[in-house]
DNA sequence: CGCTATCTTGAATCCCTTCAAGTCGCGTGG
DNA sequence: CCACGCGACTTGAAGGGATTCAAGATAGCG
């Protein structure tokens, strides 16, 4: 089920063909990218690239995951967003990037030379559709998070957090086995706007009564899906997309 | 200086024409749309589309403010964005809104059949390119505004406010005018994930401060704004876009 | 002129942070 | 093999900034 990615394999059996910018690219547009594509990788805990940095390429995450971030003067970080394969880092038509972005898995990259890239915007249709698209998808996502970040309270966080790990959690939850946290406790509580500590006793909280338990510092089953929930404060019916 | 907007006029003479979804536009494009558009007027306080409800239109601001915003089942609202005259409701491929839209003055729309307006997307490239550049620009403003509501302490949030709403004024700063908060107390502490007192609290210290002068309770000019500035938290280059 | 919505201010409370100490797991090297 | 060190995490206690609750002031409007 899990699809080793190999970069000498064409688009076509590219693991974010489907999802990518190149989704709605036919056959004759995606040969065009072809040829223009260069892969990178990045190590876990190195940065991409920083706020204000010219940007020479627009990317898409291939695997791994990738944080963007602010830091205040005096230190305190916000992470504003998780950028999981298929995400795209940078936009046509700006120099710079708005936030930090860091390596907090090894993520590998798919470049394309931002100039060029722009140029295809203009040319190619499916392109800018297709920006479009997860410009608004990633939009609503963010403005969900405000929510979640103004006025939630830690326990409705941590259960959000949670929630939203297990749902887009690759691996398939029927299959019973445990859960990762992809951040250590100090990058949950920055992408939270809270403490590491406040993150910590949260969570072990949820352990005390019984919605989840610990494999390890990393590996959690929920036991109360039920009782998560309830304990985000969001409607039965509404989630977060991101 | 200030343009009476008048409907009869053609969209060459729309005050939006050039920051709007049809900017790119070249005459015949615009043309069509011209055939296509129609207004509605919405009075301060009623709801422009609520949650959930089916689209039947995408629109444009074209006069007045609007605000986007979630409650919680307990009744706490955050804003998660201001809709500016040129700024869309609403998104191509989407059948339901994900936030409450509420008109905070008076609004004029101008509005398209979505179904009519997802086929413009498709057809002529200078839409889609141009929705694609203002989502991401939202985007980033978003992203922004994240971290000011996960890491700012309440005088820095109101400072924020209060430099946003000097910088994009569109009454010209250097006539020594005084500007006008265009958000009652309890809207803005929504926006900033406060409560009502904690922003009535921080204005009358910025007043006590000497950093602002209130003519009545919406009306007030700026003192010292080098000091407003420093309370914001953000470095002296980086601002909010919104 | 008084009604009401909006806003201000005060006092008490609370949730989260801050500061501090200690635990856990793991790789490294003696 | 185990001591050591280190980063990640947990837990406790004290403190503080924002909220909550409450009372009163102000301004707009019929």
């Amino acid at each position: 089920m899990n699809f080793v990615f190999n970069e000498r394999d064409g688009c076509g059996k590219c693991p974010i063909r489907h999802r990518a910018v190149c989704a709605r690219c036919d056959e004759d547009e995606l040969s065009v990218l072809e040829g223009m594509k260069s892969y990178k990788t990045i190590e876990q805990g190195e940065p991409i690239i920083w706020r204000g940095d010219d940007l020479h390429h627009i990317s898409s995450v291939v695997s791994g995951i990738a944080s963007l971030s602010r830091t205040l003067e005096d230190g305190r970080t916000q992470v504003v967003g998780l950028l999981l394969p298929s995400d795209f880092i940078g936009s046509p038509g700006r120099q710079t990037v708005d936030f930090d972005v860091t390596a907090v898995t090894d993520v590998t990259l798919c470049r394309f030379e931002r100039r060029s890239f722009e140029k295809l915007v203009q040319d190619v249709p499916h392109i800018s559709q297709r920006v479009m698209e997860m410009a608004l998808d990633e939009l609503s996502a963010a403005r969900e998070w405000m929510v979640l970040l103004g006025r939630k309270t830690a326990r409705e966080k941590i259960a959000t957090f949670i929630e939203m790990v297990v749902r887009r959690d690759t691996v398939p939850i029927h299959a019973g086995q445990p859960h990762t946290l992809p951040l250590t406790r100090e990058e949950i509580a920055n992408f939270l706007g809270l403490t590491l500590e406040t993150v910590s006793r949260q969570l072990s909280s949820m352990k005390k009564d019984g919605v989840l338990t610990f494999e390890d510092r990393r590996r959690f089953t929920v036991l109360d899906l039920a009782a998560l929930q309830d304990a985000t404060g969001d409607d039965a019916d509404g989630g977060i997309i991101v």
